[in-house]
DNA sequence: GCCTAAAATTTCAAGCTTGAAATATTTTTG
DNA sequence: CAAAAATATTTCAAGCTTGAAATTTTAGGC
């Protein structure tokens, strides 16, 4: 017989559980972000990748740090842009790349919002403990390699 | 000082692993519905909350069980719709009420995507055991009461 | 040095998603 | 019972997202 544990129904259910966490997070997180500070997930997501890499990335990076689409990427790029809050500089060695970074502005906002997030995603995971978090992050950890 | 272990900054982290899998595993779902059976997951999702509920459900309720708005639901079953694969009804009991359900052909063509779609999840979360799965499925639970 | 393949980005159409406003119906309340 | 509040759904504009095609530039093979 097959699946005689029921093992691949188990996977099926954890995998649901898992999006439901996931999107329960997320929703939570972008009201946050609309309410507080006038702004969505997306813009926060490629904000933080330019925190994280104040240095300037390509727009091919930027699109495999958050699993986006190259289109997609372009498009959130483009609207920050038009906000003063991103800037894209030609490289001069590769004329097909361009770097992205935050602008002075951006960089001050992002400070701002990180804060607030932080403080959410922690009131998110308050209920699992120091080692909780540790196992999940374990189990994540071994994952993560096959879903990428 | 705050946060002295770290635990806000290691939350962060997981939070960010988290949807990193999370990503990860739907983009792989999704290329095989597009590659295999042409279609969507949000199609797949809506067919597959209506094959639970096989009685069929309200907008309000479909909309619930998807953690997605009202107006994403009508957009989505409107396409399924057009397509035949799921009906609207009128409730007769209350006029502002409709149910929505599978059609012979949506529930036909469920069958085959759900076991497809059963082989994929399996197969991403083949590397956790049968013990990593019900210690992840606990954590999740956990979880669930918080980011609902 | 050319020519082809590869790489980086943008453009585009179609579909997805949200949140707010509009519409229609039912329930509650004065 | 009429008015007001509540509920169910749709509509809408704006933004998000994808995947494919187009554009531009660079690199490699001959």
């Amino acid at each position: 017989m097959s699946d005689p544990d029921g093992l691949s129904k188990r996977r099926l259910k954890m995998w649901i559980r898992l999006l439901g966490v996931t999107r329960g997070a997320e929703s939570h997180l972008r009201e946050h972000l609309r309410l507080q500070h006038d702004t969505t997930l997306p813009r926060f997501d490629v904000m933080a990748a330019l925190w994280r890499r104040r240095e300037g990335v390509t727009m091919s990076e930027l699109s495999r740090m958050l699993l986006v689409s190259n289109g997609n990427a372009t498009a959130v790029v483009d609207r920050l842009e038009k906000d003063g809050l991103a800037k894209r500089t030609p490289l001069a060695t590769d004329r097909r790349t361009v770097h992205v970074a935050l602008t002075d502005a951006g960089l001050q906002q992002f400070e701002t919002l990180a804060q607030g997030h932080e403080a959410e995603v922690n009131s998110l995971f308050a209920r699992l403990t120091d080692t909780e978090i540790d196992q999940l992050t374990g189990l994540l950890k071994k994952l993560r390699k096959d879903t990428e």
